[in-house]
RNA sequence: GCGCGCUUAGCUCAGCGGCAGAGCAUUACCUUCACACGGUAGGGGUCGCAGGUUCAAACCCUGCAGCGCGCACCA
């Protein structure tokens, strides 16, 4: 271990034990210790079951933020456990290249730091500065999870552009185009003006916004004083327009099919260049604008599909980084395409050809890297015909393949029964590129050059072109030979179609089988108000400020605790802050069995197990069994739910409590057979814990000696290792004599001390203040139970005498044990007493009045089943016997 | 426009036919020898609205409203 061990010493030293948890010195020390150990190296010649999975690699150019803690604490979760159970665990981690992002990243740092640009250095020099950089920040993001506590298999870590893996993209596009399933083709394409590279459909946001639409007039030719008028979201687009198109069913416009019209822009122009023909298309809406169209085919995709209809030209007026071209004309050449719109408009207005404006709001698509609005652009491009479609949807139509939650399986077939060819080529320098070579008009489509005489195809591919294959490229053949098809993938609902989809054809298309068995979809993390995180709004914390402040299992918790399965998590630094909180429980609750001292997890007599101890049993068992039926479906903030409850109000608040009766006695085999419990649920929990608090679990399990005599496979060494807590288990409840009149009985007890501790507050009695409590017991009671009665009431004395009459005034409370009184009379406020006592017999009586409202409804009597009349009439008896009491009681104070 | 979610305590959410729940926040009291990063006890709800099915509805069905998301898109 490389720092000394100073926050526990085994020794029981209570002096030496820090009252509060202290995370940092403990988590570096042991995640030093798990990669010394090789405790995360996955290993194929394994024979225990696999379990594995491919993390999400997060860009090379990123650093972490919320969502990937999220989504990286939930794989650790369930790989931690996993390892627990047995299962040899491949966590695959490595980051994707980024194409855009980190091209620009790189450009922008030229920039400032040497007044440069990629074309002032070349494609090959700066590809070298790419990787330059990549080497110098591209691991932040890595050294980001390792402080998260990520137990991933880091001798395996890739990257999308190591040599192996682009070769292996390379591959599959041979392979692709020999099927022809790769195309190029000119097309009207998303692009983008900033990065100047076309885009992916799924890469174009749809945006509402506010804009004009304008009205303006063509007159038609050789008819003098007819005028067209057309609406228009983009008269900057008008010098591109090469017809006018009206439905052929629009009584209004039919006529004119067939003639032409005078387009106004450029206005330089001679008349006989500027006509354009009127044509009829099905595509025109009648009810839309005025219902004439301007048909713009090389600046828009509709208006691209009526071009090719009907053999119109195509006019490129907008140049590739958005500013207009020659062809725009003198008066908007030169200009940005929206500078140009303004100025379109005037111009219009200076040839009388406008007629109005009005405020419109549309749609538009913006470019979701550079968020500004893409250009629609008629270009060359790579096209890709998704292969295997067929199996990936019937994988998840069978239920062979399946989402959590369940909803996404829908928004996935939807997307595939719709999907459109992906346009893979970008216009980058970084990234794969494109495996096509060219010799005049030859070309070749393989992974080597062919000769020196070729020259390859200047274009990268998509970088998702790169990802898709991450389930399976990233794997040799020993490790794919045991862990593949992986487990489960645990990704954002916005990479659906990105990645995830695209996985699963890829998956079927290079392996034949699927790539992973579950994928669970994370909610996306907002901040308390409900907005993204982001940036310019400066609402997202930094997760290692966070970690520094808290502890990294701190936000773990915090995180895990507030997120349920399909929702947003809503992020407020308090859920950190109740983590931290959280992680001092447990230290103290483990530092309170050790100042106890004695041997550690020592043997369980069943003969002198307390009620207590049956108890916490049975809750333990009842805690495991849900905790693992909400693995099994994946909610984890239910997980997370029950051990909270169950470490904090069932064993710290009731369970400690009462075994101080005990600890503080002097049966040295009472104490000793007490201990060997807390020892006994002390280990489960910490057990249950690790997933979620990796490293203080890891500190108390050793601090606690719990590591001790187990072998080093086991949870010797680690409690990475130790076996996964399973239910008790029938054997084990009859060895120790647990059943439910156990947990009955120290419920009644639980609920009788509450009432007790009701009358202090009632009496204004200070809750630290010893007080005499007199207790008429209905039955015998151990001396050992009237302890943890006393104890727990904080009364001192409490005087057991099955025959007290209590003097008039006196306030009591009854309860199935027997009636407890607190003879203070004189102290008790009466009239307030009085009061709480008439407002709690008036809910006593609309209850039984409910209760018997439906007892006495014939249909009710008849056809409800028996258990439930049953219960009614349970339950109709206790509200009457605390109508009686209550009564009573109220009587007592009055006289 | 089509589709999918959501609407329950001040906030975030469980519950999905049979006593309306949790955590946080809040109120009062308490430095008691595991923990004030703590303890004890409270208060707080027409389960979005309107119909229907049922002996019984927060829960099932229908309609409506509001919020969110996805897909498509009309210039």
């Amino acid at each position: 271990m490389p720092s000394k061990d100073h926050c526990w010493k085994a020794e029981h030293n209570m002096s030496e034990i820090p009252k509060a948890y202290e995370p940092q010195a403990v988590e570096s020390k042991w995640y030093q210790f798990w990669l010394a150990q090789e405790c995360f190296t996955a290993d194929p010649k394994s024979a225990k079951p696999a379990f594995s999975m491919v993390i999400p690699p997060p860009n090379v150019t990123g650093i972490l933020h919320l969502g990937h803690v999220l989504n990286n604490t939930i794989q650790d979760i369930l790989c931690r456990k996993a390892r627990m159970e047995g299962q040899e665990v491949l966590w695959l981690p490595g980051t994707d290249h980024a194409g855009i992002a980190t091209q620009v990243v790189v450009e922008k740092r030229l920039k400032k730091e040497e007044k440069i640009s990629r074309h002032d250095l070349g494609r090959e020099r700066f590809v070298e500065r790419v990787w330059q950089w990549k080497n110098k920040h591209g691991g932040i993001i890595i050294d980001q999870l390792k402080k998260m506590g990520c137990s991933c298999d880091w001798t395996r870590e890739r990257f999308t552009m190591d040599a192996d893996y682009s070769r292996r993209i390379a591959k599959v596009f041979v392979d692709l185009y020999g099927k022809g399933l790769i195309y190029r083709g000119k097309r009207m394409v998303n692009w983008c003006p900033v990065s100047q590279t076309a885009l992916s459909d799924e890469e174009v946001i749809m945006k509402p916004q506010n804009g004009r639409l304008y009205h303006f007039k063509v007159e038609v030719d050789g008819e003098p004083g007819v005028f067209l008028t057309i609406a228009t979201t983009r008269p900057e687009t008008i010098p591109g327009d090469t017809a006018v198109a009206v439905n052929p069913k629009d009584p209004r416009y039919a006529q004119y099919i067939g003639k032409k019209v005078v387009r106004p822009l450029p206005a330089e122009l001679p008349r006989e260049q500027k006509l354009i023909p009127i044509i009829g298309d099905e595509a025109v809406e009648f009810s839309f604008g005025t219902g004439v169209l301007k048909v713009t085919p090389a600046h828009d995709k509709v208006d691209f599909e009526i071009g090719k209809r009907h053999h119109l030209g195509f006019i490129e007026v907008i140049g590739p980084s958005g500013l207009m071209n020659d062809l725009a004309g003198q008066e908007l050449k030169g200009l940005d395409r929206f500078a140009a719109r303004k100025k379109a408009n005037e111009k219009l207005q200076e040839l009388g050809a406008w007629v109005k404006e009005e405020n419109y709001q549309n749609n538009v698509g913006f470019s979701e890297r550079a968020d500004v609005p893409i250009e629609p652009r008629l270009s060359e491009q790579w096209f890709l015909k998704y292969p295997s479609q067929a199996a990936a949807r019937e994988v998840v139509s069978r239920g062979e393949l399946r989402f959590f939650p369940d909803r996404w399986a829908k928004v996935y077939e939807h997307w595939l029964a719709n999907i459109q060819d992906w346009c893979i080529s970008r216009q980058l320098w970084w990234g794969h590129r494109i495996p096509v070579w060219y010799k005049g008009a030859e070309i070749k489509c393989q992974v080597e050059s062919p000769g020196p005489e070729w020259t390859q195809d200047t274009d990268v591919l998509d970088t998702w072109f790169s990802s898709w294959l991450w389930p399976f490229a990233t794997m040799d053949e020993a490790t794919l030979a045991k862990f593949y098809p992986t487990t489960a993938l645990v990704t954002a609902p916005e990479i659906l179609f990105f990645w995830v989809a695209r996985m699963i054809m890829a998956g079927f298309e290079y392996t034949g089988q699927k790539p992973f068995r579950d994928v669970y979809l994370t909610g996306i993390v907002r901040d308390k108000q409900g907005r993204k995180m982001s940036k310019s709004l400066g609402n997202s914390p930094d997760p290692l400020d966070l970690i520094a402040k808290f502890g990294a299992d701190a936000l773990r918790f915090g995180v895990m605790r507030s997120a349920p399965l399909g929702q947003d998590l809503l992020f407020d630094e308090q859920h950190v802050e109740l983590g931290r909180n959280f992680c001092n429980k447990l230290w103290n609750a483990c530092r309170y069995r050790q100042m106890q001292g004695g041997e550690a997890e020592g043997e369980i007599n069943p003969a002198l197990l307390s009620d207590e101890d049956k108890w916490i049993l049975l809750k333990l068992d009842a805690a495991i069994q849900q905790i693992n039926d909400a693995f099994s479906e994946y909610r984890f903030s239910e997980v997370v739910q029950v051990l909270y409850r169950f470490f904090w109000n069932e064993y710290c608040d009731w369970y400690v409590e009462s075994t101080k009766a005990v600890l503080n006695g002097h049966d040295a085999a009472s104490k000793a057979n007490t201990l060997a419990v807390i020892d006994f649920v002390l280990s489960n929990t910490l057990r249950l814990f690790h997933p979620f608090l990796p490293f203080i679990t890891e500190e108390l399990w050793h601090g606690m000696g719990y590591s001790a005599d187990l072998p080093a496979t086991q949870g010797g060494k680690t409690i990475m290792t130790a076996r996964w807590p399973k239910p008790l288990g029938q054997d084990f409840k009859e060895h120790y004599l647990l059943d439910e009149s156990n947990e009955r009985l120290v419920d009644a007890k639980h609920e009788f001390i509450v009432q007790g501790r009701n009358l202090r507050r009632e009496a204004n009695l200070q809750s630290g203040k010893k007080v005499k409590y007199v207790f008429k017991a209905v039955n015998e009671t151990s001396a050992q139970d009237l302890e943890v009665l006393r104890l727990l009431l904080n009364a001192d004395p409490l005087e057991l005498d099955p025959n007290y009459q209590p003097p008039k005034g006196t306030p009591g409370v009854h309860s199935s044990l027997g009636d407890l009184f607190l003879p203070l009379a004189g102290l008790i406020d009466t009239v307030a007493e009085k009061a709480r006592l008439t407002k709690a017999l008036d809910k006593i009586q609309s209850e039984i009045e409910h209760i018997n409202q439906r007892l006495n409804n014939p249909a009710f009597t008849a056809k409800a089943p028996p258990q439930v009349l049953d219960d009614h009439r349970n339950r109709l008896a206790e509200w009457q016997a605390k109508q009686k009491q209550t009564q009573a009681a109220l009587e007592a104070l009055a006289g």
